[in-house]
This record gives structure tokens, C-alpha cells and sequence, in this order.
DNA sequence: TTCTTATTTAAGCAAATGCTTAAATAAGTT
DNA sequence: AACTTATTTAAGCATTTGCTTAAATAAGAA
């Protein structure tokens, strides 16, 4: 965008765009790490797995494999993209390696949680 | 994937799997649902487009372009996405159309927006 | 009507995503 | 050591994403 003033109108209230330039500018390291976070959940494979982590506590990629229904490289590599952002961490057990949620993203990760659960219940009960 | 069995082992918690393998199934609709918002708050810009849209109540896509320093094109296509799964929706006044947050998907953010308001009073305090 | 402004839409394209298959590691067993 | 199993990595490829520029709508003003 080299034009920079697309917008000629008169009613543009100047100070609220001010503010709120500053209030992403203020805010744009926890901008980028949420939408980071989000993006990762916002697949529907990572985010069943999340939720899977949250329920069992830990699952190997086989298991992932198994439930999901899907290739365990294609499991492997959206096991990688969660613990490169440090959402999950991985324990070693002999030839397996078990994968769970890592407490610090835990709170942001609950909400989803929950409206989940709770369509869960609503169904099984 | 067409080999089916692509695990071996024999320590498999065969009903656990299973188990797993029902949750999914019975959330589907859930779980589609909830990835696909949370995709599209995936996204840096719309998710600076939402937290804007709940601080200031409602903006136009020329606010938008100018506060984001994007093209009025791009902003709208965003837009467009963010309305089509009901995220949002448009007034016309005019020639403008102020964007606002419909209440129905509100509860599912407002746990994003409350980290974000943390981080900021956290500075400008 | 003609002209201006706000917004949307469409076409094109580079980059990112998510799978596939095949090969490479790593650990255990024989 | 050789063989099996669990996992990761790499290369390839079709699809999606998010921008760009240019054209199309929509509403108001002259």
C-alpha cells in the first residue's frame, strides 16, 4: 500500500485512530504470540489433539495416529508445529515418547475447553 | 493413508482408543465449528480487527485501513470472511458501513480480549 | 445526469499449509 | 552385530491464504 491517506473522508475522528494506532502498537508482541496461538488451534486436527492431551493427559503419536485416523507423520509434524510453540512437551519412555499440554498455555487454552465439554455432556447424558 | 494398522505395539489401551475415538465423532459439528473461528482469529490482522471492534463498538473499513496501515481492499476481505461466519456484522450509514461484533460468538471471545487488556494496562499503568 | 466517495469484488500471484511417500534416527530385542 | 518398532525428517505436490491492482457497486452531491 504506497498510498497512505486511501481514505479522504471528514467525519474520521483523528484521535480515536490515533489511540487505538498506539494501542496496537503498545500490544503487538501479545498480539502476534495470541494469533500465534490461535492459528495453531485453529486446525481442526491440532485442535482435537489439544483437546486429547486434555482429556488423557498424554498420548504417543501411534495413539494420535490411531484415534485421529490419520498417517503418523501427519501426526508427527502437527505434534511438531505445538511444541515448537511450546504448547505441549514430549517424555521419553523407551522407544515411545509420550506428548502432553504444558501447564503455561494451559489458561488461554481452557476456554475452548469448556464449550466443548460442555456440547460433550449435553450428548452422552 | 491406507494402511490402516500403521501401529504395532502391543501396550495400546485398546478402550481408551476407542473411548477417544467416540469423543471425536460425537463433538464433530463442535469441533469444526470451534476451529474455524478460531482459524479465523488465527489471522493477525482480524484478530487486531476484532479486539478493535470490541474497544471502539463499531469501526468502517476506511477506519480500519487507516488504524491497520493496510489497503482498504485487504481490510474488506478480511471483513467479508469475519461476516460470513457470523462474526461481525454491517450498518449502513450512508456511504459507510460501521462493522460491529454480533453478541452471538462474544462469549467464546472475550477470553482472547481479556489477555490482551491484561498485557495492555500491564503498560500503560 | 455527471462526479466524487466508500466499499466490494475479481483476477493474479507469491507464500504458507497439510498431506503423501520414502528415508533417516533412536531405542529395544535377538 | 542384525532385526524390529516408534518416531522424526525430508521432498514433493495440491490447496489455501492474503495480499496486490484494477474494475464494479452503491450512495450522495453538484
Amino acid at each position: 500500500m504506497e498510498n497512505n491517506q486511501s481514505c479522504i473522508r471528514v467525519f474520521a475522528d483523528k484521535v480515536q485512530i490515533d489511540n487505538c494506532r498506539e494501542m496496537l502498537q503498545t500490544n503487538d508482541k501479545a498480539f502476534s504470540q495470541l494469533s500465534g496461538l490461535l492459528a495453531l488451534a485453529g486446525n481442526e486436527v491440532r485442535l482435537k489433539i489439544l483437546f486429547l492431551l486434555e482429556e488423557e493427559k498424554e498420548l504417543c503419536p501411534c495413539d494420535l495416529s490411531d484415534i485421529l485416523g490419520m498417517s503418523i507423520p501427519a501426526v508427527s509434524q502437527h505434534l511438531r508445529k505445538l511444541k515448537d510453540k511450546n504448547v505441549i512437551e514430549g517424555r521419553r519412555e523407551g522407544q515411545t515418547i509420550f506428548y502432553s499440554l504444558r501447564q503455561e498455555q494451559l489458561p488461554l487454552l481452557q476456554p475452548f475447553f469448556k464449550h466443548i465439554i460442555i456440547n460433550s455432556k449435553r450428548v452422552t447424558i
